[in-house]
DNA sequence: ATTGAAACAATTACCCG
DNA sequence: CGGGTAATTGTTTCAAT
């Protein structure tokens, strides 16, 4: 059975949720500890894989993605979700695919140039196998846009 | 105006997108160049903002929030637009608040820890101001999640 | 953009509770 | 087994070209 993550962990991990590049004298900083035993609870924590990873987050905008989408598809036949699925892993363009409840069978988050190559992109998608009807909704704004969780009490992740 | 990207800077984005802890040294490895040209461009890169920030992702399963959900608001009387906004930020379990064309007028991407905490999620939203209907879509399985975006050429980021 | 030296950070080995 | 210290190794920064 593993080991449960106490207070010191919790404090690790929400600061590398901010900041994935901190450094480890500086956690040690926050968490009063030495610089070693913040390395061998970073080692822990990434070893028992509650760290997905670390990555850089760049300005869509700036690379000219004007265009953020949330697209519903109605893939019918079960059979063909494994198919689909696996088309979507290559387009880089979906950054999220997930089967849901409700109407449609999948959704994803697009992010695009303009609305030529979202059309493309959405004919592409409609050529899938299986895929019946979309339906997308365009991002005007956003305003929040995150991945960090809010961990706070010391639950024991498996 | 600022200047254009080259290849070298398009080669450590990419690979930032994918090892946000990467070190400088092996960037330098990458891109054939030495490690304080590559620290240079890196802080070229941040100083211009085109890094939005680097972060550690944990998996959400493995610390017990179970559910994924995308919900469709729909708030009427764009003044009250603000004031939700406002109030979704300070919900830590809503990740993402984008405004949208189509029907309803927000999507927020949550996630939280079981049925019971959706409830309450739900409610408290359904008690914000101009707040008419929320529709609810469940994750069953993601597939596919990342920021990564698909930068190839050597545009210039404004 | 490079080099080489100095400053700084991370890792290892070892000891202690 | 988890944390501290000191020495080693590795990484980043800085000055000069």
């Amino acid at each position: 059975m593993a080991h449960s993550l106490d207070e010191i962990d919790i404090k690790i991990l929400k600061h590398l949720q901010k900041d994935g590049r901190s450094q480890r004298n500086k956690l040690a900083e926050i968490v009063h500890l030495s610089v070693p035993s913040v390395s061998e609870r970073m080692r822990k924590l990434e070893e028992k894989d509650l760290i997905k990873g670390y990555y850089a987050v760049l300005d869509s905008k700036r690379f000219n993605f004007d265009i953020t989408a949330f697209v519903f598809v109605e893939v019918d036949g079960s059979d063909n979700y494994k198919k689909f699925v696996d088309n979507i892993k290559n387009e880089p363009e979906v950054l999220e695919c997930h089967s849901i409840t409700g109407d449609g069978s999948h959704v994803l988050k697009i992010r695009t140039e303009n609305t030529e190559s979202l059309e493309k992109l959405l004919s592409r998608i409609q050529s899938f196998d299986g895929v019946h009807k979309t339906r997308s909704n365009v991002v005007l704004s956003s305003f929040k846009e995150t991945q960090e969780l809010p961990i706070e009490k010391t639950i024991d992740p498996k």
